[in-house]
DNA sequence: TGCTAGTTGAAAAACTTTTTCAATTAGAAT
DNA sequence: ATTCTAATTGAAAAAGTTTTTCAACTAGCA
């Protein structure tokens, strides 16, 4: 697992000239391996446990790195704060659950219908979009109804910042 | 039209027991005046014009006060800046241009049927939603089609941070 | 006119993200 | 294996935005 990661991804820094570090490895085993989106400073945090020498600005770089070749996804929040999220094949957004941080992916076609007739209304060439949605997954409301215990919180409530 | 402002919002105040301050007039006519979006600092820049005691802090407090009582709405912007624009009627997201920051309103229910398709799909109680979409406008289109020069560029074209 | 809760501004703090730069290292060539 | 070089790293500092604190101030009501 951790071997198809560093290959998967071997390749495709090679056409790019750029090299598989250590920490680049261990940056992207961590959202791999992670079942919900992460902020820069917890993937610090988790992949230090692996590469102790492992700096927070390294983990900026790689992070936009691994964005722009599209190996992971940036999720944003209304209060200007990121996470990361390993990307699926061909998805591009998320729905993320606001209490236990789940995420599930859908397609961006979805969006597709509304652009297209935006873009035919108002004339704009609609380049750049961005979607987040957020609320809670099947389980969370299950267990609690009325959305007052919070039984398994494995996202921080407040302020990631 | 200064006057229309001040007495809505000094009614809509009231309920809340909020109190209609000359900061808060300067701030929310600098919105309500403005032809596009505009960041935090630019709208203390430009408020300062009429007040100019007018610190950035209490900039910041309004545009929250603002947004909470449905005055103004956020502008997401993918490197996590906010920017502010006055609230149409009933209207709640916005299609920017990413030349010359015009925003054109539409209503939230063209957003409705993709978020009713995904709430059957995944389960999930969708609460949260926040998505903008960026292009460029049919003026900026016709005067540059290759997307090259650039003629009237009145919003900064990069970090506003 | 006075009272009082709500508001303000300045300074400092809290954070996230970026820049700088000397030291290090992966990967290709030898 | 060894060498070479461009890419990468980490520490520190800078750059930004946004929040907190707190004493002074003020709008709105009695």
């Amino acid at each position: 697992m951790a071997t198809l990661v560093s290959s998967g991804m071997r390749d495709g820094l090679r056409e790019h000239r750029r090299k598989l570090t250590r920490p680049r490895q261990a940056i992207l085993e961590i959202i791999a391996a992670a079942d919900h989106h992460l902020t820069p400073a917890e993937i610090h945090k988790r992949a230090r446990k692996k590469y102790p020498h492992l700096g927070l600005v390294t983990v900026y770089r790689t992070l936009d790195l691994l964005t722009e070749y599209g190996y992971v996804q940036r999720v944003h929040f209304s209060d200007g704060c990121h996470s990361y999220i390993a990307t699926g094949q061909g998805h591009a957004h998320h729905l993320v659950c606001s209490n236990c941080g789940r995420a599930e992916e859908f397609e961006d076609c979805d969006l597709a219908p509304l652009i297209a007739s935006l873009q035919r209304k108002t004339g704009y060439e609609i380049n750049v979009h961005m979607l987040e949605l957020m609320g809670r997954c099947p389980d969370c409301s299950s267990r609690s109804p009325r959305g007052v215990t919070q039984i398994r919180r494995t996202v921080p409530p407040r302020n990631h910042k």
